[in-house]
DNA sequence: GTCTCCCGCCATATC
DNA sequence: GATATGGCGGGAGAC
């Protein structure tokens, strides 16, 4: 025990912070990779938080934009139901047909500037008008109105604006925007890609069922197979941004890295495994956290059989429970998949 | 430099 | 009054 702490605060001087094992959009994944189960019907948002290692709010931040595609609903305090992805198509059917059947950008703003509200529902309404729910939602219409193949968070922010537009409203929106674009990479429901002409930051609208650039499939496939199960990293808890992590958590790190890699290398497989649709996109990148070992195309292909040796004879030995049950979960539903694979090969 | 977006403060809502 | 929720923007890592 003694051992482990002095080892820590020694390791925390010397590794670095590493932003992108915290990001939104590994949060989401694992967030899913936890919860996307037929047995899961109600979600903690403590478990949530405890099992993932953050801190609440950022649960929050991840349910939330969750919630405005229907993937799980509020039940009450601290819960949350989880519906799954079938209502994603039925969500954004509502969406669409809301943007067609009512032309206003939104009740909320119609109701600011036309109706006479009480000061406490002007409020609400208000707050309600910056929810990241809302946010969301109106951010997924933009895709699904506009027929632009690709969107700025930039030009989103405007169009999100309206009339209010001053440099501190944008950019906070922008910021929204990029929480949410990284949880919607997240589940594959957009990529982020760059604008031919400026080169610009900019999302396409990959919706929902349809092939992804490099022929592998979006989240629906992903996560109805077990394909999806392997997890990412766990973001940190408690580690302060300019505290360096602990040697422990290098390894655990890398440990994760590797069920990543896994789960990756999945996809990669998948792709082998069918027809392309389109051509790769030499932009394309699986979430916006794709480690750069990880190939556009087929270049650099892994043999997926080297994944099954190392899973197998891979002993995680997290200090958190939480995190050595979850990837026991991972490992179980790789292996699970591999059979399944090898069967489809042996018909072939 | 600029872009990206984590982090946690603190206002507000709910219990 | 306590606790839950989540908007917000500072500021630091990534590029």
């Amino acid at each position: 025990m003694s051992s482990f702490v002095s080892q820590e605060s020694e390791s925390n001087s010397r590794s670095l912070y590493c932003r992108k094992e915290k990001s939104l959009g590994l949060l989401c994944s694992n967030f899913l990779a936890l919860y996307n189960h037929d047995s899961v019907q109600t979600i903690g948002l403590d478990d949530a938080a405890s099992k993932l290692g953050v801190e609440r709010r950022r649960i929050y931040d991840v349910v939330n934009i969750l919630e405005s595609i229907g993937v799980v609903a509020r039940k009450g305090k601290n819960q949350y139901l989880w519906k799954g992805f079938g209502e994603i198509p039925k969500t954004l059917g509502k969406l669409k047909a809301l943007d067609e059947n009512e032309s206003a950008e939104s009740l909320y703003v119609k109701n600011e500037g036309q109706y006479n509200l009480s000061e406490s529902a002007k409020r609400s309404d208000s707050k309600r008008e910056k929810s990241l729910w809302l946010i969301t939602q109106n951010f997924v219409k933009l895709f699904l109105r506009s027929d632009a193949e690709l969107i700025t968070l930039d030009s989103a922010a405007f169009a999100l604006l309206g009339d209010v537009q001053n440099s501190t409203t944008v950019r906070t929106k922008v910021r929204r925007l990029y929480d949410i674009a990284n949880v919607l990479s997240s589940i594959n429901l957009i990529e982020k890609t760059h604008h031919p002409e400026s080169r610009k930051p900019a999302f396409r609208w990959l919706g929902w069922g349809a092939k992804l650039h490099n022929g592998s499939t979006t989240a629906l496939e992903l996560n109805e197979s077990k394909k999806r199960m392997f997890g990412t990293e766990i973001t940190n808890h408690g580690l302060k941004r300019m505290k360096t992590s602990s040697s422990v958590h290098q390894k655990l790190n890398q440990k994760e890295n590797m069920a990543m890699h896994i789960k990756l290398d999945s996809v990669e497989y998948e792709h082998k495994m069918e027809p392309q649709s389109k051509p790769c996109s030499k932009g394309f990148a699986f979430g916006p956290f794709t480690p750069t070992a990880i190939s556009s195309g087929n270049k650099n292909e892994r043999p997926s059989r080297d994944w099954e040796s190392l899973a197998s004879t891979y002993k995680p030995q997290y200090l958190n429970q939480a995190l050595s049950d979850l990837f026991a979960h991972y490992i179980e539903a790789w292996n699970s998949w591999y059979a399944e694979v090898a069967r489809k090969e042996e018909i072939h």
